[in-house]
DNA sequence: GCCTGGTGTTCAATATAATTTACAAATAAA
DNA sequence: TTTATTTGTAAATTATATTGAACACCAGGC
């Protein structure tokens, strides 16, 4: 099962929504490249590989890492959490149905007008959250969200992802992000 | 930091005690490739690498993600063991010295004769052992060393490395490979 | 000494990747 | 509709990776 490395790349490039021309156009190579690479009619050159996932960015390792999940839910309501105990404290578990999880959790605070930056994010690994406090709007690819008290998200963090406070009072939620640390 | 793939490409080549010649015969493609490659004279395309790495044999993921961790200790004797008490049961740690363990334990028996086969091994990750019964031959890149019983092991799964007991009587002992499971 | 077989490197020729330029289909605006 | 823009693809050219055949070096045997 050698993994398909033109399908791959297609992948990865629709997940952010550029157009073969302006990956190529950040990556310093032509547009003609991506598209032959994409068809598997060349096999790249190392450099020119890097040059191109540089400019998503990816790292080469993470490009040969990652594996493509099946998508999952990707949001969840408060009844979808699952609870559980942990010694006097009790946690809310997100994602559940999700098989093979490996996160480590955060406590983040988004002052109102505050966000995760400009350009979104991609990395390989999962990252998950939940809304203690306020309303927080997530981009996740295309799609966006506001997410309000109690309710949480589950994405792979391939997807391009940002985090803004669009409302007029604190927003506060748990994140968890991989490899765990404990 | 970008990675020195030439550099890296040599690295592994010489632990398998490979000429460029041995190699590029085994992979399928000129010396002078490897040559060149080891040289960063030029950039393999994906297609050369992966052959190269197919005939240690050593995948495109692993070739990427490994990191050339700083050499450590590869044999213990038996108080350079550590003990740890597990219910009523009592553990011989091996390599406690050794930070970031991912290991998981197994049993292994040896006929006189045995062994783990007649070519080396090479992969990602940590693998150790402890002799319990007999005594184990084991051959890790050049070093070839014998074990006996309360004697072990803890070497870098990239290093090729191979077992055998040469001896007239039955061999046990208690191995452990990465990633753990439990 | 002179051989033989091994090593890694270099360079011209060849095979292939990357670019340049162009094309056709789809979309949006006038 | 017509025009302009953007999309992905294709062919010809250029750039580069790979090959094939040398080369110099070294160790061991005769």
């Amino acid at each position: 099962m050698a993994i398909d490395i033109g399908e791959r790349l297609k992948t990865i490039r629709k997940m952010h929504n550029l157009s073969q021309r302006e990956l190529s156009r950040r990556a310093g190579v032509t547009n003609s490249t991506i598209s032959l690479i994409e068809q598997n009619r060349v096999s790249p050159s190392i450099d020119s590989l890097k040059k191109v996932l540089a400019a998503l960015p990816m790292s080469l390792i993470d490009f040969f890492t990652m594996d493509m999940k099946p998508k999952q839910d990707s949001f969840f309501s408060r009844e979808d959490l699952v609870e559980l105990s942990d010694g006097g404290s009790s946690l809310l578990l997100v994602g559940a149905t999700r098989r093979n999880r490996k996160l480590r959790v955060l406590h983040e605070i988004y002052a109102p007008g505050s966000g995760s930056g400009e350009n979104m994010i991609s990395h390989e690994g999962e990252e998950s959250g939940v809304v203690i406090k306020g309303t927080i709007q997530i981009t996740l690819g295309t799609e966006v969200r506001d997410l309000k008290e109690g309710e949480a998200y589950y994405i792979d963090s391939l997807m391009p992802h940002s985090f803004r406070n669009v409302s007029d009072e604190e927003c506060q939620i748990v994140s968890a992000a991989t490899p765990p640390n404990f």
